[in-house]
DNA sequence: ATCCCTGCAAACGCTTTGCACATGA
DNA sequence: TCATGTGCAAAGCGTTTGCAGGGAT
């Protein structure tokens, strides 16, 4: 991502935590810094190692904390998928929702827009009356051709 | 549920662990017994507390192993939603394919079907080239007319 | 008689917590 | 100043593993 996004995003962080009376501290500000040079789904033990390796002083206590408030921020989100009783995470501002489809056999993570999810949340929200904040999609995909049927 | 279903799973699973050359345990059975008199989501752990308060003699271990095993019977289905670090599972012979809502006040699970989501699947399918083996679809919801805003 | 499956306990990996110190407001 | 945020280490919790003994085939 690029430099002036990253700013971006800093200003939008910085404004969240002033309305929300979180204090402004650098290791806040290093985290989104390293997340947001980040392009793939990561964990928080990854980063937590990520930022030892590149001798920033934080403790898993404080990227543990961060993630959280960057959830409240919406500039991050959480994933869970396949086997991993981990949780994921990747950057959000300036992407539009998406999902993904899992291939099982390499990892490898597509990401897709498909608007008839959105015709299928409304329909429920209308069926019995709720209202409905977010969703999570997965699909778990194998490459076909594999000719082994 | 009804006695005779327990008895059908039993035999499926049955006929499964012959196909595979899996041996047919007592326990095996036993854990089959208890997953399918159960009608919520359940995790390993709770399961295991719950045989073992019932008197049953089985290790953790063995719970473990059979859960995977009834998995690749589809006899269960594996579940991973909100913020659980834990993989929930439910019985799944009988029961139709579905989807879930989960209503973050309460608790509550909604059970639902849509089949629009099969078409999303197709189009990916034909976009990508690729097989998709299986999903997962979770809404996280509200109840309507909470008249807080 | 095999060797798969089981029980038990210890190890694992990610996350949370407790506490004393530091620092942003 | 002083409550919030931080670092560190220990604890928590669901899951996995290693190993010796048991039971299905």
């Amino acid at each position: 991502m690029n430099p002036q996004n990253i700013e971006k995003v800093k200003e939008v962080f910085s404004k969240f935590l002033e309305e929300k009376q979180f204090r402004k501290t650098p290791e806040r500000f290093a985290i989104v810094d390293e997340i947001y040079s980040i392009k793939e789904h990561f964990n928080a033990q990854w980063l937590y190692g990520r930022m030892k390796e590149r001798n920033y002083r934080v403790s898993k206590a404080t990227v543990y904390n961060t993630l959280d408030v960057l959830l409240e921020a919406k500039l991050i989100r959480k994933h869970h998928y396949g086997d991993e009783q981990q949780i994921f995470y990747e950057k959000s501002y300036f992407d539009k929702q998406h999902d993904h489809i899992i291939m099982m056999d390499s990892g490898e993570i597509i990401e897709f827009c498909d608007p008839r999810i959105q015709t299928i949340k409304q329909t429920m929200e209308d069926i019995f009356g709720i209202e409905i904040e977010s969703h999570s999609l997965y699909f778990y995909a194998k490459k076909k051709n594999t000719s082994n049927n």
